[in-house]
DNA sequence: AAATTCAATGTTAACGTTTTAATAAAAATT
DNA sequence: AATTTTTATTAAAACGTTAACATTGAATTT
């Protein structure tokens, strides 16, 4: 009882293959009353197309490949979301790799996503990607391109991302504005355009608000909420006095911050504010809910993903750098 | 600049494009030079070997289909991550589809994956699932499916559940232990098998400790915070006073309940204890943490591939259930 | 009535790969 | 030296679909 093909339906109906295809095509030259049996007969049998054979005879397929760091992130399973509802509106289907912010498994990825022959591919690259080999191998095929979020910045390709420096900026400025004045930066690894962007706007709020800036109150990290941990264990521990408040990389750095001041029984805001990065669900759920800037996730996957689309249709090479918008959510903790 | 193909490297090489295809498999027959050559050659031309074409061939895809309600809910978040590292590692890919929650959507997902011809399916249903001829066109096409975490119960397949009933049993159990004996129940529509299993948890963990079921201390209602606030307030509104303890379908709910009793200014656990289900990274953070059941996601999705791969490659039809313990973490709010 | 147009369908080749069966050349056996 | 076996390769067909081109018969024009 193997699957039924055009073939099938050809047999049955008596007529050829490729009459099949165009009636199940709505094609106009077919009478209607063939394009009837032919329904008929494909419901009966309980055909599907075989888009992969279709995909073939194309030389591209409808799949629309996905890389992310980590499918279980809160911000990336939003964006996934967004891109999700989209491709699905389009009728192109979504292939998910998740990289787990190895560069050995984001090229891996994305060369299983060349081989399926993929539409086009939405990638966030891993914190850890120093090379771009793989993405030239994309470039190189004429393969649609948009990076999301976290871009490598010497590939020519489209992205659409986060104004992290201004989101930065905004909620540092915001800080000084309450009137603290030592604030310390959780910071993470320079190699992501994010990290850079999000530490330039803290500087240039310090700057413009005539505030010194000061080497010994910017840590250096990672990204999660153990670094947010580490980085203030180091931060205090080479200082005199605590910082009146600090920013962190983002929502898990500022949620293991958060920890620590617990553990040594610090109080929010008063002994030292805190600001994060995310608007993770979390963060409104601490007490005192955490001050932090709101990426539009969802919209990102959205219109990456919009972009992606247009790309592979128009063959619309134009590089576009579309910058989202974030959003300052001033909460108890600053 | 069109791809290369293997026929590219067998003309480039003055032989049969299926010597190529061999040589590239490693095929002994072919000599040792010609390998070499071939290898050599691929590499130049930046060949790629083309999976729509070796699946056509083969009749089926290294597709694996992925039907979720949410890719964004932490629990199958984790799950697809379990799902996408036991995937990888066989050389299989994973094609994701968010129903949303919606009948229809989930249909629609399915049929999709039946075109790709994946090599199996790996879905766990929508609350609002109702019927099962979707999933009737995936077995009657000899497709491996097996269910995770929300399974349709009228089907014969495989399932990796956890055990909802002996979590809830235990939940309510310990609050039992620890002296609270008018136990509300914030539960969720039943036409989940796990919501059933949950509530039957409830009712039995009741009547083993000889206490009265009482109907106007269960609110049924649906699975996020929303509903969590909505089930509070009909709650407390058709009661006189109020319970000592909530036990809530998850934490989602919870946390619904939790932010409604912190407006009312009502102390956790003084006041009424609170457990949930689920152990979400917000659970933790609550003041006072949260008591919870943990459900392993991440061991969900890897044992739901597990043995999906193993039909997909040994025919091994034999209908499995395998049933993952859950562990009750008591916090503070209990 | 012959020539032309047109509507409806059929034939064939192609997409890139693998596999079965065939074949040529070389090596081993008689 | 003739035969068999082995090794290495090729040719052709197939997977399911579609598209370019070809064909048929009927309807329309001359």
């Amino acid at each position: 009882m193997s699957k039924t093909t055009i073939k099938d339906i050809a047999k049955k109906l008596g007529i050829a293959p490729s009459t099949v295809s165009r009636g199940l095509h709505d094609n106009p030259t077919i009478s209607q009353e063939t394009k009837d049996k032919i329904l008929e007969t494909a419901q009966e049998l309980n055909y599907f197309s075989n888009s992969i054979a279709q995909n073939l005879q194309k030389g591209t397929s409808d799949i629309i490949g996905v890389v992310v760091p980590k499918v279980e992130h809160k911000f990336f399973a939003e964006v996934m979301s967004g891109i999700t509802d989209i491709a699905e509106e389009a009728n192109y289907n979504v292939m998910v790799c998740q990289s787990n912010n190895k560069y050995h498994n984001e090229a891996q990825n994305v060369k299983t996503l060349i081989k399926h022959q993929m539409a086009g591919l939405l990638i966030s690259v891993s914190s850890e990607t120093d090379q771009k080999d793989h993405l030239d191998l994309v470039t190189s095929q004429d393969i649609p391109l948009v990076f999301f979020d976290r871009a490598y910045e010497d590939v020519e390709a489209s992205r659409v991302i986060v104004d992290d420096y201004g989101g930065a900026y905004n909620a540092v400025d915001s800080l000084i504005k309450k009137g603290y004045d030592r604030i310390a930066y959780i910071a993470a690894n320079q190699n992501l355009s994010i990290a850079r962007k999000r530490y330039k706007g803290y500087v240039d709020a310090l700057i413009d608000n005539k505030i010194e800036y000061n080497e010994d109150l910017v840590i250096f990290g990672g990204v999660d909420e153990k670094d947010g941990k580490e980085g203030f264990n180091s931060l205090v521990s080479q200082l005199d006095s605590y910082p009146d408040a600090i920013f962190a990389f983002n929502d898990p750095v500022a949620i293991g911050v958060y920890l620590e001041m617990r553990k040594r029984d610090l109080k929010i805001p008063d002994d030292i504010a805190l600001s994060g990065f995310c608007n993770n669900p979390n963060s409104r759920l601490l007490e005192p809910p955490l001050t932090t800037v709101n990426q539009p996730a969802y919209e990102i996957g959205k219109e990456a993903t919009k972009l992606l689309l247009k790309q592979i249709k128009n063959d619309d090479l134009v590089v576009k750098e579309k910058i989202l918008d974030t959003e300052l959510i001033e909460r108890e903790s600053t």
